[in-house]
DNA sequence: TCTCGGTTTAGACTCAGTCTAACCCACGTG
DNA sequence: CACGTGGGTTAGACTGAGTCTAAACCGAGA
């Protein structure tokens, strides 16, 4: 609507390049911002900052650590990533913003998303005492290793 | 049972000194050990190591980060405590070894215990490619400023 | 060209936590 | 009683994550 700049037709909010998306937030795009988006807006590894930090380097050498951990935190302000502390030690980057829970594998520290509705928390709004803005499920034990990757 | 051993006929095990805890759980007692078991045994203030540090400080000021750290783990290593990742970048201690829940205040970062019972989380079990060994809600908000403390 | 604001950079710094090597001390042995 | 042995403790060095700072960079406008 209003197409005073000819912005792309986007179809979808999903197929957005990453500069447009970083400009919706209010982010003004440069080469290390849209190198670090393109990473850690699309992947479901839940890196943590660095992590990042060497997977830009490969495509961005000059790239230096403070950008990462800056850009990582104005992304997460900017409500383009969520942060979570869920291992030892370690913040980690999720892009899912849709709440969701968490399955962490005891055995190798990978984070797993689990779908908001494949669990069910009854009674948090009925904690007394508690003003509950959000909550989510951590789990912790194996991976099933049934069929399928 | 089979008092070998004459072991004192304690009444509870929520009773028992310190010394007699740590021997029951296999650590040696020490003095530097009896403090900080004083300490973080008893409290509820889901107390990070180098607060640990500090309050046992003042008991004993001679005591050295390094003991502090090494007791906690041994503590947690035999079953005294347990250790949660749940606040920025730090590892909190425990010593409610019963499972529950957990709420973190936004505003001040407190930590507070949520009985188990006063949540359910249902489909746990029939998580597909999981094997779940625990879990746990966390929650986060305000603390409800009602009647009581 | 000059300036200005925002971005990036290297490196210093902080903080949590671990590691190491020396030390202490109670205990058992000759 | 000297000696060795083995925990436990200690100070301090070290590591790794993350922040801070001051300087450099860069693109847009006057």
């Amino acid at each position: 609507m209003r197409p005073t700049k000819p912005t792309k037709p986007t179809t979808a909010s999903s197929v957005l390049s990453e500069a447009e998306l970083l400009e919706r937030h209010g982010v003004l795009p440069s080469a290390q911002r849209l190198a670090i988006a393109q990473y850690v807006l699309r992947t479901d590894e839940h890196p943590s900052a660095d992590q990042v930090f060497a997977k830009v380097k490969r495509a961005l050498p000059m790239v230096s650590r403070a950008t990462v951990y800056n850009t990582l935190n104005l992304f997460v302000d900017k409500g383009l990533l969520r942060a979570h502390v869920l291992a030892e030690g370690k913040v980690v980057f999720d892009p899912n913003l849709a709440p969701h829970h968490h399955f962490i594998d005891e055995e190798t520290g990978a984070i797993h998303d689990v779908p908001w509705s494949a669990l069910a928390v009854s009674n948090v709004d009925a904690l007394e005492g508690f003003d509950v803005h959000e909550y989510q499920v951590v789990l912790r034990g194996k991976l099933k290793k049934a069929r399928s990757t």
